[in-house]
DNA sequence: TTATCATTGTGTCACAATCACACAATGGTG
DNA sequence: CACCATTGTGTGATTGTGACACAATGATAA
């Protein structure tokens, strides 16, 4: 009973120095094992999984905010993250239901009757990051994006929404090296476009493909090649940031 | 001041219906003269303008409060609306700031210290749009793209990521159709593909133009030509709308 | 040690999409 | 009724994309 309080007061100071109507939802991706990932967390004594996120200090620019629960979940600093909507539904969220998942007394609640999230989608390297719990929960993992469970509020809906969202921006612009380590191999790549815009393996040409990507010219071709794996050992690559930037900047508008 | 003090309570009664650190900004642009136009307002006894926007009712879906502001200032029902983005500087609004704009006492400031806002942009057909005040302003006109003044908090920052993300839906969809009147001829919708893109008139082949277009599938040739001008008639046409809904389900992700 | 074989690296051809361009028909204007 | 800016339409050139084949490589297993 005396730690209910404790948690209580901690939960109520943390959100009196936060904008109460208004919370960040992140999806997080990861690439592993040819397959795309979302890190979800689980709620303290529960079997529900929802979305990391949080709320915005006060004083906090909103992309700060994101970058902060980024960090605090898997460790990294930088990282691509884009905004990609903000959902409003009236009915999206309710505090009395917030209160009941954490175990606390519904009729304490001291959240907000209704509350609209911003949602960013965010590309993380698989391997470096350290998923870590916060207050509310006590797992925090990758979940392949073909088996993401139901999840609390409307977060199935702001997950679909993003991996849209991120398919429209592959579509039509060359990213997603964040997601990959920095040395990597163009069929690593090849795999990582086809397992991200839905397709079956090898439907991508493995010479159009590479013809296409190289003719960007912000790819830099290493001396080094990726050995260990059977057969003829490949070429790796990396990113030019200079060269990078600029294909951006050409790309823009 | 017992003037003052209605309006106080009139808009104190109005703020305690609504979500308070959440607004909503509306980009609303016509098309006239070849010439893109945004909509406008000035503030009460003053010459800063603003875009239209308003807040969010505490039971209201996001998306019903930004179609219901748009409908207060321009009497239109149904209209093209895209959420584009959301803005959250730690300094873009300053309730004390808006308190002083609208000619009242600043210590007496009920506005939160911070304001979120979610950016829309609406494609209205210019001559239907019957500009109108509310209460906070005295003058609503149209603007044209070229001839922005300084608008108050960050709505500057905020015209211009509209129109960028306008510029970008353009590019890879048809659109703007609602931006035209119900019949138009196809050199009308070229010059409006021209003004939105920023190309000088008649960089876009009109030959070229017309086949691509056509090619969609979705305009229908009407038997009526445009009369009036000078010099030979031009065919007017109309979206199909069925055709159109395929077309952009064919388009979609 | 060497044959095997899945995989890598590279080039060419066919087709589709886009671009550049020309000329006859039209219908107010003077 | 001659003029002329504008409309309606078609064709060849250029570029981009998709389909495809073959020699080189290097770990694996006989």
């Amino acid at each position: 009973m005396e730690k209910l309080i404790t948690v209580l007061g901690e939960i109520k100071a943390l959100f009196n120095r936060s904008l109460s109507e208004l919370s960040i939802d992140c999806v997080v991706f990861g690439f592993h094992d040819d397959q795309l990932k979302v890190l979800l967390l689980r709620t303290k004594g529960s079997d529900s999984w929802m979305l990391p996120g949080g709320w915005i200090l006060k004083t906090e620019n909103l992309e700060d905010a994101a970058y902060r629960i980024l960090k605090e979940r898997t460790g990294l600093d930088s990282i691509f993250l884009q905004q990609f909507q903000t959902f409003g539904a009236n009915n999206r969220y309710n505090g009395k239901e917030i209160m009941a998942r954490l175990g606390l007394p519904p009729e304490q609640n001291f959240f907000p009757e209704r509350a609209v999230s911003v949602g960013y989608y965010a590309l993380v390297e698989y391997s470096l990051v350290e998923p870590k719990t916060d207050f509310f929960t006590e797992e925090c993992r990758w979940w392949d994006i073909g088996e993401i469970p139901e999840l609390l509020f409307d977060h199935n809906d702001i997950a679909s929404r993003a991996l849209r969202a991120l398919r429209k921006q592959f579509d039509h612009e060359a990213l997603g090296f964040n997601l990959l380590s920095e040395k990597f191999t163009l069929i690593e790549l090849q795999r990582l476009y086809e397992t991200i815009l839905g397709l079956e393996k090898d439907k991508l040409d493995r010479r159009n493909f590479q013809k296409k990507i190289l003719s960007y010219g912000f790819l830099e071709r290493l001396e080094e090649r990726k050995t260990g794996g059977a057969h003829k050992a490949p070429y790796l690559y990396r990113v030019d940031p200079e060269k990078y930037a600029i294909y951006q900047r050409e790309n823009e508008l």
